[in-house]
DNA sequence: AGGCTGGATAACGCAAGCGTTAGTTACAAT
DNA sequence: ATTGTAACTAACGCTTGCGTTATCCAGCCT
């Protein structure tokens, strides 16, 4: 379609507040519930290293995690350390892995916008090494889960975690 | 990647703000931002109509396009109805229409889990009618671009613009 | 020229989210 | 039992973004 027709289609209809997209806004509201997110993406699940890798005050995680539970996108499973009490950490549901499209898909419009040099993060495919994009298209293709993507590290990037404040 | 393997190794680094998906967070900050973005994809170009469509008040609306057209998401274009004087429509630069991808995969999750019914529009490739979706993965595909795209609306949401308020 | 119209923005009070600080809870250790 | 500790969470001032109102500005119209 092109684009003045779907320009002259749009006066003829209003979704108001049924649109998906603002919808999905609602629950992502605040940058601090998607950074949770890229967070479980990247294989994080207790609370504290979710409070010092995004860099948040643990209230807003603690808040973000309560919304996530309240949508389904994450829920609480109980792990006990040996000599500690049983602690809940935060898996990303059926539901949240789903969402690995727009994570991906951010990321990968980041990458080409707003990196001068090669980015931080490379995603390939897990056996074969061939890099996974994000393809908005109509061809039925064998697509990746999350687990099928494996997360390389740009090496500039690198640092020793305790080295450095 | 196994996912307690990517656990092990999320210790080993830190982007800190280099994240890719951080900096967009940046860029796409606000609800309105975001849904101006929408809208461009939807076909509107013009301020009053962005106001309208998409329910938030001219200042918000100038605002997010101030903060659009900073980020080359949007550009201004002069146009001239016969009678009035020169105006800006804005209109998706390429990077603009590179955020397709988030986009449509925002609307492809809030379809599959924020809705009860069928889905209030559908996004169809313009030839052939097949359904687009957003798809990982590292198989080399023909890609769809917005021209590609046809947007049906489902026929429960037709509403007269001008019969109710 | 001077009024008028309509697109766009500045000014300001309000509401929502964030971070700091302080508190609560549930267990282990003693 | 009592103390200690680690994982969260409530309470509160502050910053930021939103909506309402008022204003500006450019050009058509008479």
């Amino acid at each position: 379609m092109e684009f003045e027709e779907r320009l002259r289609d749009r006066d003829a209809w209003s979704i108001g507040d049924g649109c998906s997209a603002g919808r999905v806004l609602d629950l992502l509201s605040t940058k601090t519930v998607f950074l949770v997110v890229r967070e479980c993406f990247y294989g994080t699940t207790r609370f504290d290293d979710f409070v010092t890798r995004i860099g948040a005050s643990a209230p807003a995680v603690s808040r973000a995690l309560k919304q996530l539970k309240a949508a389904g996108i994450v829920a609480p499973v109980v792990y006990r350390e040996p000599g500690s009490r049983a602690r809940d950490e935060y898996r990303l549901t059926e539901a949240g892995e789903d969402l690995l499209p727009v994570f991906l898909s951010l990321i990968q419009w980041g990458d080409t916008y707003l990196q001068e040099g090669r980015p931080p993060l490379s995603f390939v495919e897990a056996g074969t090494g061939r890099p996974i994009r994000v393809r908005v298209t109509a061809e039925p293709t064998p697509e990746a889960t999350c687990d099928d993507i494996e997360i390389r590290l740009n090496p500039a990037w690198r640092r020793d975690w305790q080295g450095s404040p």
